[in-house]
DNA sequence: AACTAGTTTAACCAATTGGTTGAACGCAAA
DNA sequence: TTTGCGTTCAACCAATTGGTTAAACTAGTT
């Protein structure tokens, strides 16, 4: 066989190169020419190896938004203590979207954009486990230890103070006229800043 | 004369589509002819009128863009007490934006692919006079009445928890498992509980 | 009725773009 | 060395798309 390792190493060019593009770009936004130059190789190859434009976009796709939710599944499902998972769930989300800064806006528009049934496709049928993180506020709320919350509310205001920054960096640097230095340090406290303004609000 | 107000029909029937079909496609992935469809026009009327896509999306830009942001403008720079300030705040824009719920993806994403020289064409080279908000804020802190808190984070958290919602709302309905009606209850019930979550976590 | 100027349309055009094809290439097995 | 197969590429293709044009239409003016 000539492939095997030079195979894995075309396919993978590809692929990043597609994610760089694909996500700077999105979907529509995207060119199959522009992928091909930053993969350095001819365009027909990227036919080769994912056969269409959509195909090549889905595995892109499918494997960022696994990196978008699953990570801090593990946190808000384990036996933790509400308020340390709630300060490890700030901190390493935010951390791993400061890595990949563009991810948010990418996910979030496509997912937008594409039919419902793709993110059925790229997530699954059912939503996160939650259910137990649900049952420990619960808990929590009935032993008094924190003021009563609706769950979900709770859940969703911890992804926006996370996420959100992110999506909305150009008009968060325009009303606090903020230079790219400013606002990564602005985003370093919050990983600590958010964590305790929530705790902040719900304990009792 | 022939127009003057036939042109305005025409003119506002072109903006009206354009409009829709921007705000849901993007810049990228909206086509001219789709334009035209909903309009119920020829193509060419759009170049007669707005000579080229680029100008015409610009158009549409900085007419959502307006919307998006001075109306909380006003809130946030009257002279209520901060509380009353973050109540009507939240209220007012939860509701502005169940009104136009793709808006936030819409300026969000297009503010992102845009260079930033677009921005500042769009919404004018000084942000928001938020100095008032901000002073008022650190006076707060002075007197006892709030805990310790960077004025930015405040606001931040603030834009954070409205938007975000509207924005991740595929991804929240697939979380939670909340179909449609559930998710409208639910930015309702956001209303009050956004607000009491903010002010119950900065108040001392 | 004839003229004029703004408006609307069908047909057309050039450029872009996703995708295809057949030939060339390279390496391992025979 | 030759054969064979997976890989890579230049050239090409058909469809789409933003944009143009020249003719037709409409209504006010003379």
């Amino acid at each position: 066989m000539v492939n095997m390792e030079k195979d894995q190493s075309t396919e993978q060019k590809i692929l990043e190169a597609a994610r760089e593009v694909f996500v700077e770009k999105g979907m529509d936004g995207a060119r199959m020419q522009d992928i091909a130059d930053r993969a350095g190789m001819n365009k027909a190859l990227l036919h080769y190896y994912f056969r269409s434009k959509e195909k090549l976009f889905e595995k892109v796709f499918i494997e960022q938004a696994a990196q978008f939710l699953p990570q801090v599944g593990d946190i808000i499902m384990s036996d933790a203590p509400l308020f340390t998972k709630i300060e490890r769930f700030v901190d390493v989300y935010i951390t791993k979207l400061t890595e990949n800064p563009y991810l948010p806006m990418f996910i979030l528009n496509e997912l937008n954009k594409q039919p419902q049934s793709f993110i059925l496709k790229v997530w699954g049928e059912r939503g996160l486990p939650v259910e137990m993180f649900v049952t420990q506020v619960k808990d929590e709320i009935q032993k008094g230890i924190i003021k009563p919350i609706d769950p979900r509310q709770l859940v969703v205001n911890m992804a926006a103070l996370c996420i959100f920054p992110f999506a909305g960096k150009p008009m968060i640097q325009w009303v606090t006229q903020m230079n790219d230095e400013d606002f990564w340090k602005f985003m370093e406290q919050r990983k600590i800043e958010v964590a305790k303004f929530i705790i902040d609000s719900i304990r009792k």
